[in-house]
DNA sequence: GGAATTTAATGCGAAATGGTACAAAAAAGT
DNA sequence: ACTTTTTTGTACCATTTCGCATTAAATTCC
């Protein structure tokens, strides 16, 4: 019952709050460790083929302690995906900002999603993707997570063409929702595609040739 | 336990082979709705989610009964899934081999998509997609038939766009792979995105926003 | 009508599941 | 030293889960 922290927390505080004294016995784990072990579990196996013995191994923590700390498997699981988001988002959002020109950027982002998609061995694939297709769906909360997960990529996706627009590297004519929704297409279908394995060689080819498409052919 | 055959077995023998008299107690079940039934439900659930009870109650037949007639879970799920990809399969099937115009051919395509991932109330969606962000597709014969959906689709579009080029409805330099990977990324972003619940004016707008890319502004 | 055969129906059982009660442990406050 | 507070660890409970063994029913063949 252990933590090994192998893996840093992604959210990792760097300011330290000079140990705030908590009152009663330390606990065993980090909370943001556990989090992210029970990210990878979900992620690997969705939500129902997830138990709490699972979760418990993986995380260190025995079941009251996880209950404790984040709540029913629900709840662990709505943070788990809200992990898996900030984290995506803090990895994509300076890229989406950058000066860079249009094609380079969307590059920068394929990049970082497949490197998102393809880690670790076991199928792994986009969350949001799994939870869409999970039986979660069916909790109005969680839709909602989701649903804003899809409109905050297209929205993002959409800013970076208008740009480009006015810059002069897009014609135009283009319509910035369209490309997004096009560019948003793209990610899905890697995503989709990642979670069955495929090579990450032929995932790069797929957006490659839709990069071709969007920003015209180089 | 009775089976109320409301809904019609797709792929209904339509020539009835003038009952074959079998030996022993008859089905009180026709495997064709029972596995439909377990269809929609594993459609709902996803694997894990949908226990046998669930089947028996939605199919009429008692486990004992369904485990005679379709073996296991695993083995009804890969059933249920190659139904699911018949029924699809013979859906499009006729509209990829048309005479009609390519814009034409692809909005018919796409409507049936949008048929087969909104019907019903519950979340619905593409059985694919589901299947591939289970933790099925960690079982490779099921991983196997994903990447096999994949690359059918991929194909189908891809000799859809061969034709069109042949015809000169699209230019010569285009790349008929390219343009059917954006064409499959197109049906897996409204997959997903149906799961969600978006409401399929929604769906037919993206869906048309690719057409004017591929096709080229109507 | 009776044997053979195929299916239905009941229900059992071992394991797993989500969740919790409760006592022991480890720290801080007094 | 002793109380208070917080967390841990064990054990448990009720329910669900998958799978199967067994018996009862319905039909054909002889």
């Amino acid at each position: 019952m252990v933590q090994k922290s192998n893996k840093p927390p992604s959210a990792a505080k760097m300011d330290a709050p000079a140990a705030p004294k908590r009152r009663g016995r330390p606990r065993a784990y980090e909370p943001d460790v556990a989090l992210g072990r029970a990210l990878d579990l979900f992620r690997r196996d969705g939500f129902s083929a997830t138990s709490l013995d699972d979760l418990s191994a993986a995380t260190g923590m025995n079941r009251p302690s996880l209950y404790g700390a984040f709540g029913d498997k629900r709840e662990l699981y709505i943070k788990s995906y809200q992990r898996y988001r900030d984290d995506a988002r803090t990895a994509m959002v300076d890229i989406f900002r950058s000066e860079a020109p249009l094609r380079e950027r969307l590059k920068r982002i394929y990049a970082i999603a497949l490197d998102i998609y393809t880690e670790g061995e076991s199928p792994r694939g986009c969350f949001t993707v799994m939870t869409a297709a999970s039986e979660a769906v069916s909790d109005p909360a969680i839709r909602g997570m989701v649903l804003e997960g899809f409109v905050e990529l297209d929205k993002a996706f959409a800013t970076c063409f208008g740009i480009a627009k006015e810059r002069g590297e897009l014609p135009a004519s283009t319509d910035a929702t369209v490309l997004a929704h096009l560019a948003s297409a793209t990610i899905h279908t890697v995503a989709i595609r990642a979670r069955a394995q495929v090579p990450r060689k032929e995932l790069e080819a797929i957006v490659k040739g839709a990069l071709d498409v969007i920003c015209g052919a180089k």
